[in-house]
DNA sequence: CTCGTTGCAAAGGATTTGCACAAGT
DNA sequence: ACTTGTGCAAATCCTTTGCAACGAG
């Protein structure tokens, strides 16, 4: 069901209007992204490779780096810190909240409304505004915790 | 207001559970984690570093890691991902939610009550249950907001 | 004395950076 | 043509690992 691969205001018009360059590989990580749900700066990398075959010519992994933080200036895509370990990257407009577990890795998507009780607080009592799209919540999952249960009786 | 360096069972009693030593080393790093509020495993061991001073040995980093994976273990330490780069620990019993700010880096700690409402709703909805002493909130803080209301006006 | 631990040094994975060349506009 | 962007390779940062010497119990 992934059929808008770049919302809103497209790519090319962003480039133009702060005067840089609409390339190939801007296209192909934008792409890349969009397609993917929670991918690592390697796994869009890996992914453009294999698109490519073993023939034609993938982006580098340093421009993938450097395309991802670029596209993340233009507003295209955003990251979140899922534990440790590499950022996950997934097109604007996809504002969610994540839940990983600390055990299997699962990433669920879950209502980011599901934060504003815990955001207005932290604003009103810190005047800290919380950006809900990076936020990752860590923990168990249900499947998880019942086969921990099952190891020890 | 930090009285308590290490709560409940001390690290000698845990070790010798489990047949393992109590080194000097151990109970620096455990004594650095419980001074340092948020500190990352370098943070650590250049504290480290700097009391024993010029002429005494101070732990090596790899035994820095090696030892604070093994407090986890033991329940003494937790470690906590703020955004991306290296994890901090603090001493277990100070269990508090983290707030971080992704502009300036400032890290507070706020009252983890603050996401009982939304972690019920997980345990109900996913049957997820959200390890509150690992999450990191990020977002702006007041300063970083209004610095950067000041700069475009 | 015996076996868990440490220090050192080297290996690794994930990013990032410097630069000359390639390529949008 | 004029600059921005890319590929490549080397440099970093953070962490982990292999191993012989060390020291706690």
């Amino acid at each position: 069901m992934r059929s808008d691969p770049v919302p809103g205001p497209p790519l090319a018009e962003r480039l133009r209007a702060r005067g840089m360059r609409l390339t190939p590989q801007r296209q192909q990580v934008l792409a890349a992204v969009a397609a993917l749900e929670h991918a690592t700066p390697e796994t869009i990398a890996g992914r453009l490779r294999d698109q490519a075959g073993p023939d034609g010519a993938a982006p580098d992994t340093s421009t993938v780096y450097r395309t991802l933080e670029l596209l993340e200036r233009l507003g295209l895509v955003w990251h979140t810190h899922l534990g440790k370990g590499a950022p996950v990257y997934h097109a604007a407009g996809q504002r969610h909240l994540h839940v990983a577990c600390a055990t299997c890795g699962a990433v669920t998507s879950v209502d980011p409304t599901l934060l504003d009780g815990a955001a207005e607080r932290l604003a009103a009592d810190l005047g800290f505004t919380v950006d809900v799209g990076h936020v990752a919540l860590s923990g168990t999952c249900r499947d998880c915790r019942e086969r921990a249960g099952t190891e020890t009786p």
